[in-house]
RNA sequence: GGGGGCGUAGCUCAGUUGGUUAGAGCGCCGGCCUGUCACGCCGGAGGUCGCGGGUUCGAGUCCCGUCGCUCCCGCCA
């Protein structure tokens, strides 16, 4: 007998089948029972007949609650009557492998308090599911890019002796005798590749930020998306390079999900023309002015408000989703980022702006050791802890950049979430560590 | 860390100016129903109104405290 998932049912009408999956709902009538099963590929309706007196099967399909796990078998018949896909299975044996206790702790329109607490059940749903469809759809596109571009992959410590300086508050952990603490960025150990002669490297992999943040779009462990490419003339590089990638993404995820994106979520799937629109930071502040809204004084990067209205005015002006902000000030920038020789207040940095949000932070790397040195000096880093990575910049260190990507705040935007927690496997934040 | 909002049945919520026995829909349990597909119909069970204190003849409702959640701001991806 054939096992077979509920997307293929169609292909074996007329044969016996077997089916696995989660019992979705169960319609009990006197003369006719029916089961919708669900598995990871979609729904089917499962029908057995009644007589004057009942079966041992009709029995164990009246004592069926929704969502026990069950393998059943039976013929798949092509019926018109049947609404989900024409096709139904008449049932010929059922196995309970794990019945559900009857109430169910949560329903889709829960709270999402409570479907986080009941994760496992919250991703049962087919849309749940979607997301995480998608998710591996982007990754996988990510890293086919990647390889034809001569990418290599890098898995970096996630222990760390000191902070990796992306400002964000530090999880301190024991080690042995000592202390070490939760990366919050793989930003040094990429660059070291660059010093390591790769040239070109990714990293997708958890980052950890200790920061008490209640919002929307925070998380204490993140899944980030690293990049770090040598040889670059300026973060226009970087842009270039990204911009070329997520248009690719992009497309990948159109063609593959863009309808059951549009049906279940309602939003569009828009692939990004190239290029994508850049604006300097102070240019940007202009134009939010032109359009009355106030942003954020001289020096200051833009707050979430300003952030939405400068999507917004670009969307509706340049009909483009995206928008690179670049030549952030030093002051809200780490050491590392390069300034521009021909104004040392400004950094070769952008930002990635989509749909409203902040995906990306990259920039262009100092890689002069004794630059690097002074502009670490100037923002007050304490550079014992941080002499490893100095280091890393004294015996050939190639002119690079790179960006740091964030993954759920990418597929939040893309499928209309509203919370990265909906997006994210399992949700870590400060009141979060169970499941 | 600062500010706003919310905690009532398994789930989602309503609950008037403080007033008898706290309600609805869904779900659950039982019965009925000739193919349902959001099945339908009848019946039933189910509550420490987050927790603690106060005001009052009387508190789900008013006051204070506390815990939890959530969103916004700050911080960032």
């Amino acid at each position: 007998m054939k096992r077979v998932h509920i997307s293929q049912l169609g292909d074996h009408v007329g044969q016996t089948v077997q089916m696995q999956g989660w019992v979705h709902s169960v319609r009990d009538q006197k003369r006719v029972q029916f089961v919708i099963i669900r598995d990871g590929t979609g729904l089917a309706q499962v029908v057995l007949e009644k007589s004057e007196q009942p079966s041992e099967l009709n029995e164990a399909v009246s004592a069926l609650t929704p969502e026990s796990a069950i393998t059943l078998e039976g013929e798949a018949v092509a019926d018109p009557r049947v609404k989900l896909g024409g096709v139904e299975v008449r049932l010929q044996a059922l196995q309970v492998a794990s019945a559900a206790q009857p109430e169910l702790p949560v329903a889709a329109d829960s709270s999402l308090e409570k479907r986080m607490d009941w994760r496992y059940l919250d991703l049962r749903r087919p849309d749940r599911r979607l997301i995480f469809e998608v998710q591996t759809t982007v990754e996988h596109a990510m890293r086919e890019h990647w390889r034809r571009e001569g990418f290599l992959e890098i898995h970096t410590p996630k222990f760390m002796g000191s902070a990796s300086e992306s400002g964000a508050e530090l999880f301190r952990v024991e080690y042995f005798d000592t202390t070490a603490y939760l990366a919050q960025s793989p930003q040094f150990y990429k660059q070291m590749a660059m010093s390591g002669g790769f040239e070109k490297v990714f990293e997708i992999a958890p980052v950890f930020r200790a920061n008490p943040s209640f919002t929307s779009r925070h998380d204490t462990e993140f899944t980030s998306v690293d990049v770090e490419i040598a040889w670059v003339d300026s973060h226009e590089d970087v842009m270039a390079f990204e911009e070329r990638w997520l248009h690719e993404v992009f497309k990948v995820v159109a063609e593959r999900h863009g309808k059951d994106i549009e049906e279940t979520f309602g939003v569009e799937v828009v692939v990004p023309s190239l290029p994508f629109p850049r604006i300097t930071l102070e240019d940007a502040k202009d134009l939010l002015r032109v359009h009355d809204h106030e942003p954020p004084g001289p020096g200051d990067d833009l707050d979430p408000g300003s952030e939405r209205a400068l999507s917004a005015i670009i969307k509706r002006e340049q009909g483009h989703e995206f928008a690179f902000v670049t030549d952030y000030p030093v002051a809200v920038r780490p050491f590392y980022h390069m300034r521009h020789p021909e104004n040392q207040d400004l950094t070769r940095s952008f930002d990635l702006l989509w749909r409203g949000i902040e995906i990306t932070t990259g920039a262009q790397r100092e890689h002069r050791y004794e630059q690097l040195l002074e502009q670490a000096r100037q923002k007050d880093v304490e550079i014992g802890p941080i002499g490893y990575y100095l280091d890393f910049f004294r015996y050939g260190a190639p002119p690079h950049g790179g960006f740091g990507f964030g993954l759920t705040r990418l597929l939040m935007q893309m499928l209309g979430q509203e919370n990265v927690r909906e997006v994210t496997f399992l949700y870590r934040g400060p009141n979060r560590l169970e499941p």
